[in-house]
DNA sequence: CGCCAACGTTTACCCATGTAATCGATAGCG
DNA sequence: CGCTATCGATTACATGGGTAAACGTTGGCG
């Protein structure tokens, strides 16, 4: 059920826009990353096995669509970064990434927004 | 270059304290971990081999110590996960975890002192 | 109506990783 | 002084993932 960084690029692809083909999803994600249109089929089909997306047959050929929700994958990803590394606190995520790497004017901008909202 | 989770674990511990033996690493992470000591023998291998860590000879033993600095690996996984899950924004990372998780009041809090800072 | 091109499926291979046992040297006890 | 407990080093082995070629089927062109 863990998908895996490469499998991720084929579900950021149908995430985007679903039902596609496996050659849809190859022209979109194949030259970018350097891979073969061979590759790509692989990963659909590991995705097929994990039952994270899903194929409706479609003339010869299958459309596939996600199973897995990006909310959720999200969810876990950016839990588990912060549980691993951030004791699961948000803080001191925030406070790291504000030395290590210039925030901008915008991101201040709307982290400020956002932390009003939170407020109420 | 890269350190793997498992390799993390004994880093972290290489964070907390420095130097120090295989024999206080594995006492402090082996079992949390439900490792072997030699486990523990391996990831330090690996680690000296990835020069992440050096060894300094103590008698019959060695006393490791981290050679790579925790403020990168932090800085180099959190900017990993912002770049391939949320466009390199920290502004949507916050954005989803304010919503896939409830933060608490000291979090909110934190972070608006955090950006009162930013601002100046 | 047969062959080819296009699909999806299977198989392949190598490397990193998780997990650990075994080996070889040696310092110190008896 | 030799044996053993202890280290680090070496070797092991399964799994997952990245990357891709080979294979088998079949619908449609000629």
């Amino acid at each position: 059920m863990k998908i895996s960084p490469a499998e991720s690029v084929v579900m950021e692809a149908l995430w985007r826009a679903a039902p596609r083909t496996a050659e849809e999803i190859a022209a979109e994600v194949a030259a970018p990353q350097g891979w073969s249109e061979a590759t790509v089929k692989t990963l659909i089909n590991r995705l097929l096995k994990k039952n994270a997306i899903a194929a409706e047959p479609d003339g010869r050929r299958y459309r596939y669509r996600p199973l897995a929700e990006r909310a959720a994958y999200l969810r876990d990803e950016s839990q588990g970064l912060l549980d691993r590394l951030f004791d699961g606190r948000l803080a001191p995520l925030v406070s790291h990434l504000s030395q290590s790497r210039a925030l901008t004017p915008e991101d201040v901008a709307e982290l400020k927004r956002l932390i009003a909202e939170m407020d109420e």
